[in-house]
DNA sequence: TGTACATCAGTGAACGCGCGTTCACTGATGTAC
DNA sequence: TGTACATCAGTGAACGCGCGTTCACTGATGTAC
């Protein structure tokens, strides 16, 4: 057997699932359909089952590197604050809630994404979707170390929903203001005084 | 013409529209069709047209009507407690994120089951989303008179998000921990500590 | 009061379309000798 | 090195189904005289 543990095939479903990442944020989980997907991988519909049992695994593989993706980007992007002395949890609020998410939905975060389609999905979905939740509140609980056990829960929630908003607001004046008024009233809260810059 | 303002043809409508305030909530917009919700009024779906330009048109009212429906609900609530001495602002939170609305999708606030497809939508759709966004913004608002500008787009997106993200793990003990959580923090936050029963 | 006609809300068959899924096939790659 | 065969990733036509929308029709209600 001469395949490689990266053979063609595996470099196939990854591309597929790459897509769909992208594609069920953008989209939503119902914008989503099968001929779409394998049509932007350069592919013809007829191979999806080669890849995957259903297209509700696909939703679970392309939830899960969503969320993924998502956790990189926001460490990646504190990490690149912290050298400048800015707070883990400055960096993950003026990141998680910044300007540039306003438009562009297929990069961010999946449970802003898909949150209120969560409960709806087949339970294999859910499932994808409620260890989504609970990775996203743990790293809030992580930028947070010293704040009260309640607050993680309740920061994710204001992460989300404050994102969502303005979404639905356009990506105007009226929007960027929702996420100025979350972002201020966040740090006010939990952004310990000392590190004030 | 012995039409009376109540004929029956505007009853017919208004209960076309009272299922599908219903169904948007409980199925989401994709999981709505013209045909199930004719079915659950009682009629065949041939009739539609003459109630509604198109399935859009039926989606805007829809959505205003469970707009209201919920802010109706959330007013009797608070008027209910306030007459045992609770605040506005914790009668707010405690029925927006009560644990009973983890089962019930379809009574409750649109945005929350609604939020991550608003973008998603037709421009008459986001519209009507955009103004239910607003109204919800500045129901908080009504019920944070102290507070300072920038809490009420804040808390809205807490109460938005924490109970999306509760739905989203199911409706459990996992799930009310968000729920309590995501109350605790808020009422410690912005409840007068005067009013502290 | 009674008859003829107009209006109107709702019916049900039909349309074109796109969906998820299946399957017989093709053509390229890898293996055996 | 060369030939015959097996494997395998991907193709494209086809399926049954449900969707939003249209439309000729029906039967009940209201109007005219």
């Amino acid at each position: 057997m001469s395949r490689t543990p990266n053979s063609r095939k595996e470099e196939t479903h990854e591309r597929i699932v790459a897509v769909a990442a992208r594609a069920i944020r953008e989209r939503g989980y119902a914008g989503v359909g099968v001929a779409d997907v394998m049509k932007e991988a350069g592919l013809t519909h007829g191979g999806f089952y080669a890849h995957f049992d259903s297209r509700d695994a696909l939703l679970v593989e392309a939830l899960e590197r969503a969320g993924r993706e998502s956790a990189e980007a926001l460490a990646l992007a504190a990490e690149r604050r912290a050298r400048r002395g800015v707070s883990a949890f400055r960096a993950l609020v003026e990141t998680y809630l910044a300007d540039s998410n306003l438009a562009s939905l297929a990069c961010g975060c999946p449970v802003a994404a898909l949150g209120s389609d969560m409960p709806r999905q087949s339970e294999a979905v859910r499932e994808a979707s409620a260890h989504r939740v609970r990775r996203l509140i743990a790293g809030v609980r992580g930028a947070l170390p010293d704040a009260p056990r309640a607050a993680a829960a309740a920061v994710a929630g204001t992460l989300v929903g404050a994102l969502q908003l303005a979404r639905a607001l356009g990506d105007g004046e009226e929007a960027r203001a929702v996420l100025a008024d979350a972002r201020k009233s966040l740090l006010a809260q939990y952004e310990p005084p000392a590190a004030a810059h």
